[in-house]
DNA sequence: AAACTTTTGTGACTTTTCTCACAGACACCC
DNA sequence: GGGTGTCTGTGAGAAAAGTCACAAAAGTTT
């Protein structure tokens, strides 16, 4: 059962759930459930059957693909009025997990038990569009995942992905690599010659990129 | 408008159609066209927007990454009963494609617009559950593609194709190569080794593997 | 401020993959 | 049965990425 407050900041994230039918809005109320977890959590796991549909209402949400020699991989990353979609996948194909999901920053998010979220999609189709639009935008992304492992070089990867991040990027080397599923003495000569060639400054737990130009311009070579 | 014989194939290939209300069956006969591809057709490209839902009858398409060095990297394979789950996404992310479909096998398919596609995904739970499979298996395969691709070595991905592949395989290296992202000496040097290992034997356009067991477990190393 | 942990820098070396170049093998077609 | 085109084999070398080992630097804790 979900508190008022809750219940308008989960309208807010998700606005297409606000055409619902009001006996079926109360039905949501009722059998959703509030939930906290901190970062570091691994809310699911390879081969794990899932539980329920998360909505989330704050941070964020890494998954990936993790190898058996430690190393791992970022397939994305899940935010706020964006719901993880492989959960989507797991209880539509009735499947197992096949990937990592692990808390990235504290997060508050609202479960749906799977009936319910069945409901909500055959009968609401702002809510089926919704879900058709996020599975759409993560085929696209996972194939130009797959294409940039396959066919690009580590900096040219390394260099988009330092321009897509916020500008001081506080993350150590280890972050980087485990995002771009390589190791971290890669990563930390890489971003040395990006240095040397002054298109960032390195820091401890920082880097400042100071020529995102050239670095774009690098990464679409 | 489909002919009765298209009807009857449909409906044998895509049995969630059949629960459909007889208006709606009717419509969907009447708004759909039958199309026959040959081998090697483009059906779609990279950026470009799609027309209409594809049934596959018979036949296969490759839907492919090509990179701009002239190498390729096979994403999946649609066969008869599957559609491309591609172009649902591009239909309902409103978005455009980002692989290119390739005719494998001389094909036939029935294309639904989209209008059509979007009434029957609407009423019909069956075909919506159906499309909803679809992605999620997509979802998994590109997922397993991108972890294979980031971690494991060339000589254990293509152990794993070949014992995927019906038996006596008739494909060039270069085929091999394009299916897994890679270049046709790799394949062949590849190849070389595991005829050594008695694990396959070679011929033109033609590789047996008389010791499926091995190569698996190699694959799974 | 001494001890410890975490992060980063770096050299040396290996492995994997790609590239280029060319030769031989096979198939097919007049 | 000679010509032509498509496959395949292979050597030499380069490039990219990964591994190992260890040291220096920057924070944290006590």
């Amino acid at each position: 059962m979900l508190d008022s407050a809750t219940q308008t900041l989960l309208l807010q994230h998700y606005p297409m759930l606000r055409g619902l039918p009001a006996t079926q809005l109360e039905d949501l109320w009722a059998n959703a459930t509030d939930m906290r977890l901190p970062a570091g959590t691994v809310i699911f796991d390879e081969n794990q059957p899932c539980q329920g549909f998360p909505l989330l209402l704050s941070g964020s949400i890494r998954v990936i693909k993790a190898a058996a020699n430690g190393r791992e991989l970022q397939l994305y990353r899940v935010s706020p009025g964006e719901s993880c979609i492989l959960t989507s996948s797991c209880l539509l194909g009735h499947a197992q997990y096949h990937a990592r999901g692990v808390v990235e920053q504290d997060m508050e998010l609202v479960a749906l038990p799977p009936p319910t979220f069945r409901t909500l999609l055959s009968i609401h189709e702002p809510f089926r569009d919704y879900i058709f639009s996020l599975f759409s935008e993560r085929l696209t992304e996972l194939m130009q995942l797959v294409s940039a492992v396959a066919f690009q070089k580590l900096d040219q990867r390394l260099a988009a992905l330092l321009i897509a991040k916020p500008n001081p990027i506080y993350l150590t080397h280890q972050a980087l690599a485990d995002e771009l599923g390589s190791v971290r003495e890669i990563v930390s000569r890489l971003l040395k010659n990006f240095a040397e060639q002054g298109w960032v400054r390195l820091g401890r737990e920082q880097i400042e990129v100071v020529n995102a130009p050239a670095l774009k311009k690098f990464s679409e070579l």
